[in-house]
RNA sequence: GGCCCCUUGGUCAAGUGGUUAAGACACCGCCCUUUCACGGCGAUAACAUGGGUUCGAAUCCCGUAGGGGUCACCA
């Protein structure tokens, strides 16, 4: 058959040539050893944790060789597109502080030169290649509807064949130029498949970034590459785009790997040289007493808006991730406790095969002292931008007064003994309604072993000799005096040593004092609050308790 | 079902033929302490399983089980 005319009867209105795509699109000019590296997701919906962690292994493996990384979007299936899906995506990554250098590189901005770098907008370039192909007689039209492409896979599943279009069932192979021109002319719908010259007892092995060798059956199928409407398969574009737009090195998720075989396979029907294979595991959630990936549907913690909705601080996530992707992280915190995770260097080969689960308790220790060791001010201004968007009275409540809101944030804020209990910003509101007259609530959680008469006894004494400008070891000694004048030990040690002689110690005192002013036994330095609130605030709160004995 | 990947404490994991089998998180206990938090110390806790190879196996080989993935005109 004349492949020459068959390509021209396919495919009319392509006019360029596989070699004018070449000169379009130049090699890149990088240093030696830089990978280019590209975040693919179709744009379905929100941005997926999974894709996150897959999102900056790429990024970190292009920036820290000094390579490019490119956002291409995969929206070859119109059907699963979502509206805005684009954006959402570019949403989570933008969050998240992933710096993009091609591709999407911002909301309507698209910068690079070897774009579009969406794959909707390529489809004469695929279409191209895919002529060049059956110019070669390497590809093929195939007109089985559905019904056929099913009864084919009953069959072979009857008799416990592999399935698939291929060999003896590939009917459309053996078409001559002449019954596929009257299909063609009578209006048939068709796909473009690939010729595979695969072999069923022939094995295909490659390298693997991550897990090393993988060897496999070579892939024997004659798969689509050109949809009827002309839009290629993931695959096709794959091969296509990533050669084209020069990747090196392909980092996905794992369950990619089965179809390694057939773009192992186009990359050299094309006469291409594949890139690099990095494939990674997937994140796991905890699921009765197995793990199961993390799902879109199950899990509100799959989507990236929910950490941005729980308002946990960016570079807290991002090195939860790292810290999963290497353990090394760990060891580099440790020795670099001031340093930007973007300093750390990321190596694919320590990272995991097998499928970690997502630990909230850790991702949560590790954003507890991320928050504890940023300034008061940092930390004011995360908590108020978080505020803004989730959180509105919060956010008025802490801009109303700044200097009062910061000071409020430094509470402990000492940096050898760093106060760890807020991990997101959500918690804010819950730690800190005390501070606030409009969402503080007074449901006085009493001291178990002090009497009634005597917490009022501790407050009205108190009221007496509370002085806004006493020093901290003034202010204790004052509440010693208390402590004493009420029957209550100054010592907590003497105390223990005869619990008999006393009702209490000054503990139990300072108990109650904290509990007039804040309204419950558990707080940050109640000095500093006291300070903070104002002498009126914090006495006016302590004779409202008074009357709620 | 075929093919592929994976399997060390509750979780993340170090470990590449000889280790008292690290470390982190969580949990528990003790200490520090005016509460909480922080910090310090400590405890509990693991090589899926059966066979080999070897003087010696978490490490190498084979089988079994379990988990995951994939077999589309979805990515």
């Amino acid at each position: 058959m004349d492949y020459n005319k068959l390509a021209s009867l396919l495919f009319p209105h392509i006019d360029k040539t596989i070699e004018d795509y070449e000169r379009i699109y130049p090699k890149r000019e990088l240093p030696e050893g830089a990978n280019v590296t590209r975040f693919a997701p179709s744009p379905t919906g929100f941005l997926h944790i999974g894709g996150l962690f897959a999102a900056l292994i790429s990024e970190r493996m292009a920036h820290q060789s000094s390579g490019k990384f490119i956002l291409r979007i995969e929206d070859t299936d119109k059907k699963r597109e979502v509206e805005g899906g684009i954006d959402k995506i570019l949403e989570g990554l933008l969050a998240f502080g992933i710096k993009i250098d091609e591709g999407f590189t911002d909301f309507d901005t698209e910068t690079g030169n070897y774009g579009p770098y969406q794959q909707s907008k390529r489809a004469e370039i695929y279409q191209t290649f895919a002529k060049h192909l059956v110019e070669e007689g390497k590809a093929y039209p195939c007109f089985c509807t559905e019904e056929e492409i099913s009864a084919i896979r009953e069959a072979q599943e009857k008799d416990k064949l592999l399935p698939g279009y291929y060999g003896k069932f590939a009917k459309c192979r053996n078409l001559t130029f002449e019954e596929i021109e009257e299909k063609v002319k009578a209006g048939l719908p068709y796909v473009i498949r690939l010729k595979s010259p695969g072999q069923e007892d022939k094995r295909i092995s490659f390298k693997d970034g991550i897990r090393g060798n993988i060897e496999m059956p070579e892939n024997i199928v004659d798969v689509v590459i050109l949809k009827s409407d002309g839009i290629p398969t993931y695959h096709f574009a794959h091969v296509v785009d990533d050669h084209l737009m020069g990747t090196t090195a392909v980092i996905r998720g794992d369950e990619w790997i089965s179809s390694a075989p057939i773009h192992l396979q186009m990359f050299y029907m094309l006469g291409l040289k594949a890139p690099k294979y990095a494939h990674i595991a997937p994140i796991m959630k905890e699921d009765g007493n197995g793990k199961r990936k993390i799902s879109k549907r199950k899990d509100p913690e799959a989507a990236v808006t929910y950490y941005s909705e729980e308002g946990y601080p960016v570079d807290g996530v991002i090195e939860y991730l790292l810290n999963l992707a290497n353990y090394t992280f760990e060891d580099f915190r440790r020795n670099n406790p001031k340093a930007h995770w973007t300093e750390f260097s990321l190596a694919m080969n320590k990272m995991s095969t097998s499928g970690g689960l997502f630990d909230l308790a850790k991702l949560n220790d590790i954003c507890k002292n991320k928050i504890a060791s940023m300034t008061a001010k940092e930390v004011y201004d995360l908590a108020t931008a978080w505020a803004k968007t989730y959180d509105e009275e919060l956010y008025n409540l802490l801009t109303k007064d700044e200097k009062y809101s910061v000071a409020m944030f430094n509470f402990d804020r000492n940096p050898d003994k760093p106060r760890k209990d807020i991990a997101k910003f959500s918690e804010v509101r819950n730690a800190f309604s005390f501070m606030f007259d409009e969402i503080a609530e007074f449901n006085y959680e009493y001291p178990e072993n002090v009497e009634k008469a005597d917490m009022k006894a501790i407050c009205e004494e108190y009221i007496n000799i509370y002085g806004e400008d006493d020093e901290k070891d003034v202010w204790f000694d004052k509440m010693k005096d208390v402590a004493e004048k009420c029957g209550f030990c100054r010592e907590v040690k003497e105390y223990k040593k005869n619990p008999e002689g006393f009702k209490g110690h000054v503990g139990d005192v300072s108990s109650v004092i904290r509990v007039a002013v804040t309204g419950r036994m558990k707080s940050p330095d109640l000095y500093a609050i006291l300070k903070t609130l104002g002498k009126d605030r914090a006495m006016e709160r302590i004779n409202k308790f008074i009357l709620s004995l």
